[in-house]
DNA sequence: CAAATAGTGTCTCTGAGACAGTATGAG
DNA sequence: CTCATACTGTCTCAGAGACACTATTTG
């Protein structure tokens, strides 16, 4: 190795996901510092001397949130550090793709003057500061893909759904439309996506519903057919 | 953000694969300096002032394999900086995988005592240094899947290759046997994964294989189907 | 009753996988 | 000739997708 060691400022970005009335929605901060001082951003901040990347972004997801404990679905993204990403210096984030059950209202963390819930849809690419739109459009990749795969549309819904209520959350992210029957056929035929608890809905119209919870999978065999939007 | 900056030393390790004698093999080299000395470890350094992750990563590739221009591929793979991963201080790094085309001999870089190819199924966890064991693994994972969706195992075959040069890197890399016919099919299905160049081999036993080239194809519609080993 | 929702039956078509068969060239 | 390799034909089975249909409950 070279005996070069530049120092560098480490910091996680967190692109957080939940389901706002039939669309993807993304926890935006405004920024109450310099730079880019007012503008919208991802949450984030910088890795503590003595924490590790998973940690930090947890750290980071409870602060900005002000959740207590959230019970969704963290995982690293990818890295980004493009000199001049950031005016401040050389500064290198690990991005974080968090899924979250369902809309709390955001608190701004310490840091942040605002936070809000914003569809995705509705981000254009100069509304983001840093680089945040290219993560943005990475995590939204990565979520997409991951349906098809993993039992991860379960964390955008409640402790308790119906398979109706999963279908929607598929047809958002993914935005297409999804046969209901075969919806149904292909999730009962993944092993361990979902568990029966017993319970019904009641008070919609048509018939009790049951309501499931999330199995034990981490992997879905055979996966949710992926059907792209057009 | 916080106040706090902790000062980080950012550096890239590059999992290097290439396919030698009917295995997936790996670029390590013998550290030569501490900590570690004369163990074996991935590929990498510090990141420079003004470099880009990315071309970062490119230039280890360079210095550490003695290639001129590594015609292969290069992505990113993931982020580690559990403390302690370094016993130097905090260092973060940034995990690249690299496909390579056919064995050039390593060379050894400047920091590097020794370079060589070594077979991944040969590897134990004890046997590398720092966390590069999980590193290693994670790479492994994400090649094999990388095959199913892209072109991207022509990046193992020399320029102009048959389809069953092709189907044995499948093969190598998945630990599995493919039917020759249905191989065919699957790749001639792909649209824009390979061309043909109109030459064909001689001098095996056989008939004349037609050569291809790689196509325009950056991802595989249809996937070729992927069959896991046991 | 009508309307809405959950779930089943069933048909069609595509593609994966197995394997037989054909063409070509080396020795 | 025999043998090995490259590729095609064809059959079977499973799953995706479309859609008709039943069952159940609310208003």
């Amino acid at each position: 190795m070279s005996s070069e060691h530049p120092a560098f400022a480490v910091t996680v970005d967190l692109v957080v996901f939940t389901i706002v009335g039939g669309a993807l929605n993304v926890l935006l901060i405004r920024r109450g510092t310099e730079p880019y001082a007012d503008r919208w951003a991802l949450p984030g901040g910088f890795v503590r001397v003595d924490e590790d990347l998973d940690t930090a972004a947890e750290r980071e997801l409870v602060e900005e949130t002000g959740l207590a404990e959230p019970a969704g679905h963290l995982e690293q993204l990818a890295s980004y550090g493009t000199p001049g990403r950031d005016p401040r210096g050389r500064v290198v984030t690990v991005a974080y793709l968090a899924l979250l059950p369902d809309l709390p209202t955001p608190t701004a963390g310490t840091d942040a003057a605002a936070a809000q819930w914003r569809p995705v849809a509705d981000i254009d690419a100069e509304d983001l500061a840093f680089d945040h739109h290219r993560i943005l459009a990475d995590a939204v990749e990565r979520a997409r893909s991951m349906l098809e795969h993993t039992p991860l549309a379960t964390t955008f819904c409640p402790p308790e759904f119906t398979i109706d209520q999963l279908r929607e959350t598929y047809e958002t992210i993914w935005g297409t439309r999804l046969d209901p029957a075969d919806f149904h056929r292909a999730v009962a035929s993944a092993a361990g996506f979902v568990v029966a608890t017993g319970g019904t809905t009641s008070g919609g119209a048509g018939g009790p519903a049951p309501l499931y919870r999330p199995g034990p999978a981490r992997v879905l065999h055979p996966p949710i057919p992926r059907r792209d939007p057009y």
